[in-house]
DNA sequence: TCCATGCAGATGTAGGACATATGCACAGCG
DNA sequence: CGCTGTGCATATGTCCTACATCTGCATGGA
C-alpha cells in the first residue's frame, strides 16, 4: 500500500460557498441592503457553475438571508438566520407578543447578570449609558436608538448566557423597524433613571432590584406602546 | 386595451416547491428519518426540471431539514426550522445554558399562564398530569417522557404567547435526546407534587406561586443535571 | 422637462451529460 | 453453509448550454 489519499469526508461544494457567503454577510463585506455580484461573476470567480452558486445562494434566500429580484439580483436581507424566520412567520398583532417576550428574556438577563457581571461588562454598560444620555440630549434619535440597543445588548451579553443573547438578538430585530418608528426624543425623564437604576443594580450583583428595574422599564415601554399603537 | 392579463406576482417554482415539501414535512407524509423519492423521480412527478427540484431540496436541507446522501437519496431530519438552526449550532457545553433558557421561557409562562388560561387549558393541564402519574406508576419511561413534555406543553400554549410558545419547542427540541437518556422512573416524589402545585396555581389564577412552582421545578432539574452531568 | 422605447444584464427554468459515492444482489471462495 | 468481494443500478454532486422573463438604465424623441 504506496500511500493512503486522504479519508476525509469533504463537504459538497454548495455546502463550501454557503459557509463562505453567510461569512461575508456576517463580517459585513456584503452590508444588509446591499446587491451582491451577480451569479455568472460568481461562478466565474469562484470557479463553479452557476448552478452550484445558484444552489448555495437559494439555501440562504430560504433562510431569509437574501432576497434575489427578478432582472435586477440578490440583495442582503438580514445578517441572523432566526431573526429572519421570526420576520418572515410574523402575523398581524404580534407585536405586542414580541414584546412581551423581549422583556421575558432581557428580566431574566438582568437577574444573572447581576450575579456575575465582570468589570468590563460594567465598563461596556456604562458608556453605553453616557452615549445614550449624550443622544437624548442632542435630540440625535439614530445615535439614541443605536446606544440604546448598545445598552440593551450589553445586558444580555453580561449575562453569561449565549443562547439567551441569541434568542434576543433574532426577537430584537425582527421588531427593530418599529423600534426607531416609534420613538421621539427627549425621552421621558424618568426612563433614563430606570436605565441608571439598572445598571446600578447589576454593578452592585442586587439581582432582584436589578429584576425590578427591568420589569420597571418594560412597564414603561409596554404602556407607551398601548397608548400609541392601539387604534380599536 | 383589449384585456388586462392577470397583474400577479407569482412565486418562483422553488419557493412553491419548498412550500410543498416543507408541508409533506410538517404533516407527516415524509416522516422524520425517511427517504424522500429521489430529485428525478420528484422532478418528473411535478413536472419541473431536477434543477429546480435540486435547488427547493437544498434549501431544506440547509436548513436542517433534510439530508442529502451521496449515491443514497435524501433523508428526513427534522421538522422544525428553529430547532434545526439551534440543533446545529449547539456547542459542547450549552446544555446548560439550553436548560436555563428553557426554565427562563417556562417561568414566564406560569406567570401568564396563571392570569390568563381557559377552562380548557385547565382541562388539558389535568389531563396531561393524570397520564404523567399513570405512566410514573407503571414505569413506563417513554410514556413519562411524552406525558411530562405534553404537561409543559400544555402550560407554554396556556401562556397566550404563541412566539413563546415557538421558542419554547425549538429550545425543547434541541435538548429532547438529552431528556430521554437521562430520564429514570419512579421519579423523585416531590416533583410530581410540585407539578400538581403548579396546575393548582394556574387554575387558581395565583401567578406568584405559578411562577415559584416554575422555578422550584427547575431547581430541582438543575440540581439533578448538576449532579449526573458533571465529571469535572 | 418628461416620457416611451430598447438594450444589456439579472434571475428563473429546462434539459442534458458526466463524476462520484452508496446500497444491494450475486457469484465465488473458504 | 457462511463470508467476502465484485459489479451493477441508482442516488446525489457538479458542470454546461440554452432560453424565458423581468428590471434598471440610458437613449432619444415629443
Amino acid at each position: 500500500m504506496p500511500r493512503m489519499t486522504a479519508p476525509v469526508r469533504q463537504e459538497p461544494l454548495v455546502m463550501q460557498l454557503c459557509e463562505q457567503f453567510r461569512g461575508l454577510i456576517d463580517d459585513g463585506t456584503w452590508p444588509i441592503g446591499s446587491r451582491i455580484p451577480g451569479e455568472n461573476q460568481l461562478a466565474s470567480e469562484l470557479g463553479v457553475s452557476r448552478g452550484t452558486v445558484r444552489e448555495a445562494l437559494r439555501a440562504l434566500s430560504m433562510a431569509g438571508l437574501l432576497e434575489p429580484r427578478v432582472g435586477d439580483g440578490t440583495y442582503v436581507r438580514a445578517r441572523d438566520e432566526l431573526a429572519a424566520i421570526l420576520t418572515r412567520d410574523q402575523r398581524g398583532d404580534d407585536l405586542r407578543h414580541t414584546l412581551d417576550v423581549r422583556s421575558v428574556l432581557e428580566t431574566a438577563a438582568a437577574i444573572r447578570a447581576a450575579r456575575q457581571r465582570t468589570e468590563e461588562d460594567i465598563r461596556d454598560l456604562r458608556r453605553a449609558l453616557a452615549d445614550r444620555a449624550a443622544a437624548d440630549a442632542a435630540e440625535d434619535v439614530d445615535a439614541y436608538v443605536e446606544a440604546d440597543a448598545a445598552f440593551h445588548r450589553t445586558l444580555m451579553r453580561a449575562c453569561g448566557n449565549p443562547l439567551l443573547l441569541r434568542l434576543y438578538d433574532a426577537v430584537n430585530e425582527s421588531m427593530v423597524a418599529s423600534i426607531r418608528r416609534t420613538t421621539s426624543l427627549p425621552e421621558d425623564p424618568q426612563t433614563g433613571g430606570v436605565h441608571a437604576a439598572l445598571a446600578d443594580a447589576v454593578e452592585a450583583g442586587d439581582a432582584d432590584r436589578a429584576r425590578a428595574c427591568a420589569a420597571e422599564l418594560f412597564r414603561e415601554v409596554e404602556f407607551l406602546s398601548a397608548v400609541s399603537g392601539e387604534p380599536s
